[in-house]
RNA sequence: GGAAGGGUGGCCGAGUGGUCAAAGGCGACGGUUUGCUAAACCGUUGUUCAGCAAUGAACGCACGGGUUCGAAUCCCGUCCCUUCCGCCA
């Protein structure tokens, strides 16, 4: 959430800021006429506790009569009601704050959607064919690595079944790039996928009817989270860092589950859209002074690794009314596709400052032993579908052969896909 | 699943209905002293609300209810932790 002070001092900018997020900024009046409220019934409140404490004060020496004690009965009465009202109105307080998205930074471009992104840099050059590519289905098809048609047949469309080298591919993917993360000081993480429907509400991602793109268990009150950063950042929730301890960085791996509601015809077909798919995370607790620095520092390793891959990719910052609600500033990777001869989103890194950690109460120690805030960011290490997607397409051979990439082929155990036989 | 014991401020820890304005200690911050550091001493050190401010008031003992003129303390529910037993990949 955003710090109520900082809507009390500059509404103005603040309606502005979550105008250009694209949503209603009529809030903003609506949350200060509530805070007006409660302020005012707090007040009110607190005279009538007080007119209680200085009557139960002269009854430690003298036991009530039995009229005084109707009268401090009556008074309880208000009190109570006052009290019932009151949190009836903190509620409402409480609610319309939630629905404030977190001020994007000044860098980012101000924008309705995702044509309003800027590009910030480009790195390598497209791979050039000497013969007539194919996608990656062609390619999955032939070296029978993608299933889309049994796992439509058990469990829909938009599912995708990888196998054989694919299914290595995964796991050589995953352990190449947490390896790499632990050596930077990351602490892996293994989460559950499964978490409580008010940890989902602390992330953000729920209002503005964000329910509809995640599976909710309403039995269970749970959900499935729709990327690791759900399970890593709740997982810290309540959490009081020592001063030392910052940045705290983990590594997280987990499925993925995405509704992906909005998105009707959309990349059908295939598997770069599915409802499921697994993904290596990264998630940072920083100091609030440090955040913009981490930021760089994630959207560094996800290069790193994309280079050492030997991937054609673009970072696009995002523009205000493509970020989501937690962000204050969010850059994609977009890697070169071959087969759709553009770039297409692969990785996503945002620093969401103090919004998620006030909403979940993550603070830390700061150096005259109060308790802050933390900064939290989070981003892509690999998404795992797409990875192997892009791998397949840019490494394919004149002979359909699937050059691995140099730091994965020791994971993999081979330098190259071909039709996978048993042994 | 069964049994027992716990959850108090940044941390440790006392407190079983009003004397709690939550003791005492540690840490941190400010000050005095000091050639420097340390020590010692004094002060400050939860949240919210009103106020330009001095200040005042309320709240605060895991969370949510209840009893009472009055609750950290009594009652009910929930969550979590520890130990023991049982079951299980």
């Amino acid at each position: 959430m955003v710090d109520p002070k900082l809507i009390r001092e500059a509404p103005q900018l603040i309606e502005k800021s979550i105008n250009n997020k694209n949503v209603d900024p009529v809030i903003v009046e609506k949350w200060l006429k509530a805070d007006k409220k409660r302020s005012l019934s707090i007040v009110a409140l607190g005279e009538l506790r007080y007119e209680r404490n200085q009557l139960t004060e002269k009854f430690k020496k003298n036991k009530p009569t039995s009229k005084q004690a109707k009268d401090a009965k009556n008074l309880r009465e208000k009190i109570q009601k006052l009290e019932k009202k009151l949190k009836e109105l903190e509620n409402e307080w409480n609610e319309l704050l939630l629905l404030i998205p977190n001020p994007s930074k000044n860098d980012v471009p101000v924008g309705k959607d995702d044509k309003a992104n800027v590009e910030l840099k480009r790195e390598g050059t497209p791979p050039k064919f000497d013969f007539e590519p194919k996608n990656y289905l062609e390619l999955g098809r032939m070296h029978d690595l993608i299933d889309i048609e049994s796992a439509s047949k058990m469990s829909g469309p938009r599912f995708g079944i990888l196998k054989n080298d694919a299914a290595l591919l995964e796991l050589a993917l995953v352990n190449y790039a947490i390896s790499f993360l632990v050596k930077k000081g990351f602490k892996p993480v293994i989460p559950p996928t499964l978490i409580k429907k008010e940890m989902e509400k602390g992330l953000g991602y729920a209002d503005q009817g964000g329910w509809k793109d995640m599976y909710v268990l309403d039995e269970d009150n749970l959900v499935l989270v729709a990327t690791a950063e759900h399970s890593l950042v709740s997982m810290n929730s309540g959490r009081v860092f020592e001063n030392k301890e910052l940045p705290e960085r983990f590594v997280g791996y987990s499925s993925c589950f995405r509704r992906e509601s909005g998105s009707y015809g959309k990349d059908t077909g295939g598997i770069f859209r599915v409802h499921q798919f697994d993904k290596v995370e990264m998630v940072s607790f920083c100091k609030p002074e440090d955040s913009e620095k981490e930021h760089e520092f994630l959207i560094s390793l996800e290069e790193e690794l994309m280079m050492s891959l030997g991937l054609h990719y673009r970072l696009m910052i995002l523009s205000t009314g493509d970020s989501s609600a937690p962000s204050a500033k969010t850059v994609d990777t977009e890697t070169w596709m071959p087969s759709e001869n553009k770039f297409r989103e692969t990785h996503s890194c945002s620093n969401c400052t103090d919004f998620q950690s006030r909403r979940l109460n993550i603070k830390f120690k700061n150096k005259n032993n109060s308790l802050e805030y933390v900064h939290v960011l989070n981003g892509t290490a690999f998404a795992i579908g797409r990875m192997i997607i892009m791998i397949l397409e840019n490494f394919q051979q004149k002979d359909g052969r699937i050059k691995i990439p140099q730091p994965l082929i020791s994971w993999m155990g081979k330098e190259y896909i071909e039709s996978f036989t048993r042994k």
